[in-house]
RNA sequence: GGGGGCAUAGGCUCAACGGCAAACCGCUUCUCUCCAAAAGAAGAUUUCUAGGUUCGAAUCCUAGUGCCCCCG
């Protein structure tokens, strides 16, 4: 047992996409006896398995009387991956909770967590970097909301919260919807910073421009051979709307305009590329901020950390 | 060989009575309190070349160059 005092250690990795987190993260599970919280929110749904890069797999029984099954790759569990049906949606806030459960089974059986992914918003309301209010989504209040302009959005939400629309991009319809939804449910948000119950060490692969661009062609183009295009075939025919798939984004999205005629093969592949360079940009620029990431471009590196973080721990 | 048309940013995109050269996409950077692979913001970059007319030219005139079309 852990005195209440003692803050439980978290590994977390991050890199942009195609940048080898996955790998990085199981070889370090395996050198330091870790299992594996996926940090990603397209990872989470079942039968997105190529466009969302999720490592193979095999869903086992737990061992020992443990209730249900678990994730398996290469003889490393993963949690938070590949359980949600495509059509359900799943939130930041859920993964916050489930998360929270996760590290809490992991470290209950004496086993390190490693949080791996790339989606930096669920990782940062996981360790507390980012609190968020617990109110749960309202569909009738959102449908409605969703048809008002930005413009009217932001006067309601200055009468309702003040405070709030003082910091938010005006803009920004998603967010002003969700901040009405916090405002009307009566609740004070969480205060912008929190204590983290974690003690964290913070991995980032790093890349250059150039290996990035090469990495991310390479994983498209295979990728493609692998059947990305026949598996969002498949998503649609099992009943996963358009609009669905287009919610999905990237690969997901481009490649359901593809399948309904909207562009052709050579101007998806043009796409893809663009797309996901963007997006790997756009995940450099989350990070950027974070000062505790360690940015690093070998595992010996990474490896190197991580026995110095665990070390420290056990001195405690 | 003859006739006609077109030329504006990185772009098989595209606007501008002779009066501040716009938009879209891309590019760069940034934001983030439950759609985050989402959504939003900011910025850089342009009138094919050489002359001429004019207070003032992307716009009018002349020539050149390139591309397209028609007639032989």
């Amino acid at each position: 047992m852990k005195s209440q005092t003692q803050k439980i250690s978290l590994i977390i990795i991050v890199g942009p996409t195609a940048s080898g987190k996955s790998a990085l993260g199981i070889f370090l599970a395996k050198e330091y006896n870790g299992e594996i919280i996926s940090a990603d929110s397209r990872q989470v749904y079942r039968h997105l398995t190529i466009g969302t890069g999720k490592v193979m797999g095999m869903w086992k029984r737990r061992p020992k009387q443990d209730r249900g099954n678990w994730f398996v790759s290469d003889g490393v569990p993963h949690h938070l991956i590949d359980f949600v049906p495509p059509r359900r949606h799943y939130s930041a806030a859920e993964f916050c909770r489930d998360g929270k459960t996760a590290i809490a089974d992991i470290v209950g059986r004496g086993k390190t967590p490693l949080i791996v992914g790339g989606t930096g918003f669920w990782i940062d309301t996981l360790v507390g970097r980012m609190p968020i209010a617990p109110i749960p989504p309202n569909t009738r209040l959102r449908a409605h909301l969703a048809r008002k302009t930005p413009k009217q959005l932001f006067t309601q939400l200055v009468h309702l919260d003040p405070m709030r629309a003082k910091h938010i991009d005006r803009n920004n319809s998603h967010r002003l919807i969700r901040a009405l939804e916090i405002a009307q449910a009566g609740v004070t948000p969480p205060p912008i910073k929190s204590v983290s119950p974690y003690r964290t060490l913070w991995i980032g692969i790093t890349l250059t421009r150039e290996e990035m661009r090469e990495r991310i062609t390479r994983r498209l183009r295979h990728d493609l051979r692998r059947g990305m295009v026949a598996e969002v075939r498949r998503l649609h025919a099992s009943g996963v709307s358009w609009q669905r798939l287009e919610q999905f984004g990237l690969e997901y999205r481009l490649i359901a305009r593809h399948l309904r005629s909207f562009m052709d093969k050579k101007t998806l592949l043009a796409q893809l590329e663009r797309v996901l360079w963007q997006y790997a940009k756009r995940q450099m620029t989350w990070w950027r901020r974070n000062d505790s990431i360690n940015w690093i471009s070998t595992p010996k590196e990474a490896q190197r950390l991580v026995r110095i973080f665990l070390a420290t721990t056990l001195k405690k």
